[in-house]
DNA sequence: CAGTGGTCTAGACCACCCA
DNA sequence: GGGTGGTCTAGACCACTGT
């Protein structure tokens, strides 16, 4: 079945990807324009783009076009580097976008957390770019007794774990990660600028104390092709 | 854009999927038929299709038929609890298929774990199922040195990192991991039967002993809606 | 063999982005 | 307003699965 004639195009395809001169500014041509190189029909190509959109080479940005993917980030979501550090340390650009920030009860979190599902909650949330592109979109959900003051804080520019751990004096002992791929909601694909079920990566964290104390639970959306989860552990499982 | 007519085609087609009598055995329609159903061509349907498909709802085996996709399984890569043991605690039913055994060099392993390219591995490939659905396949690189006689062995039933342990007295302390969301290549998408480009998760893990000297690398290629990936961690990142 | 999904054609109109 | 991707039609033939 290799003979499908959209698979032979992903090849032709891939060596375009790969010639600095066919693709300025990281933008492929017109979808007309390439179904009319490759002899082909959009429904053909696009069967093509699709495939690579899977492998992550490729992305679309609304109707604006396709543009070739970068490398994906290297994240480890069980460490509290900041979103801003470990970016730059990858040679890339940063940006958060706080998108609203408010005080309620979020029963999900409640239930994660082991509270009642009416404790209300220090919400933030959040949008977060890499060289502009946005690949993250998140809501933190913080117990208001273990950080007063929270939400007048700058929660945007530094690490929240590094505040928590330094403000607050709160150490994050135990934290529980489920990680799954989906396809990203509604609400998530608008704020990143991509149509609605689109392939992401769901994480979610949720973080006690070293006494259980119930600290965090937050919810990310990213992008398929934009991250590398990474864990690196030490001593017994 | 909510407003397009394959997207209101998975609302109904989720109504359909929640309605035992309309799937008999879990199995949908034939495509046709929904298409006739539903008013509209086969080519739009199967864009309805594709996005249940992605949320992880549906799924198509060969060119069988389209089927409703079960309960994803939670998975800890980080222990080294058995598959038959987690797949067996969640109440499903777990099978393992040994692809081939040899013993030969493997420069992605070798690099990983900082042995020279030329380095032999003791190499199993197997293929995992979760009630008769193959859902993961996988390579194993072991150094002979840290398990010698493992291929002798019944590496297929028992899991292999309890082995290493109690076998062998190996103490798996240092772990890296890294996992990614993929278009399954075309040998793993073979194995699983499945069309190659079908969505998948990657998880690489790099496993040295308590003396840092290099034990295991391994490659697992996920079906992307079969699994949920939890990780527990206790004590300071 | 009949039925299924897999692939493909050759058009069309619409919604949105940008100059 | 021109160009882009997004959606959709109404067919067709092929490759494979199961009987």
């Amino acid at each position: 079945m290799s003979d499908a004639y959209y698979l032979r195009l992903t090849d032709r395809l891939r060596e375009l990807l790969s010639d600095p001169h066919a693709c300025e500014e990281g933008r492929l041509p017109a979808e007309r324009t390439l179904a009319e190189r490759f002899r082909t029909t959009r429904v053909t190509l696009r069967q093509a783009l699709a495939q690579l959109e899977g492998e992550g080479r490729i992305h679309r940005s609304n109707r604006r076009g396709w543009f070739v993917s970068p490398a994906r980030l290297d994240y480890d979501p069980t460490r509290d580097a900041g979103f801003n550090d470990y970016v730059r340390a990858q040679g890339r650009r940063p940006r958060t976008e706080v998108l609203l920030t408010d005080t309620r009860p979020y029963p999900t979190a409640a239930e994660a957390l082991g509270l009642p599902a009416d404790q209300p909650f220090c919400h933030i949330r959040r949008r977060r770019f890499v060289d502009d592109r946005a690949v993250l979109a998140e809501s933190l959900w913080v117990v208001p007794e273990r950080a007063p003051g929270l939400l007048e804080g700058d929660y945007a520019s530094h690490s929240l774990w590094g505040q928590l751990r330094s403000r607050w004096g709160l150490s994050l002992t135990h934290r529980s990660l489920r990680l799954y791929s989906e396809a990203l909601p509604e609400r998530e694909a608008a704020e990143l600028g991509v149509a609605a079920g689109t392939a992401g990566l769901s994480v979610r964290r949720t973080i006690f104390d070293e006494r259980r104390r119930p600290v965090e639970y937050d919810e990310e959306h990213w992008l398929h092709d934009a991250l590398c989860i990474t864990v690196e552990l030490d001593g017994k499982a």
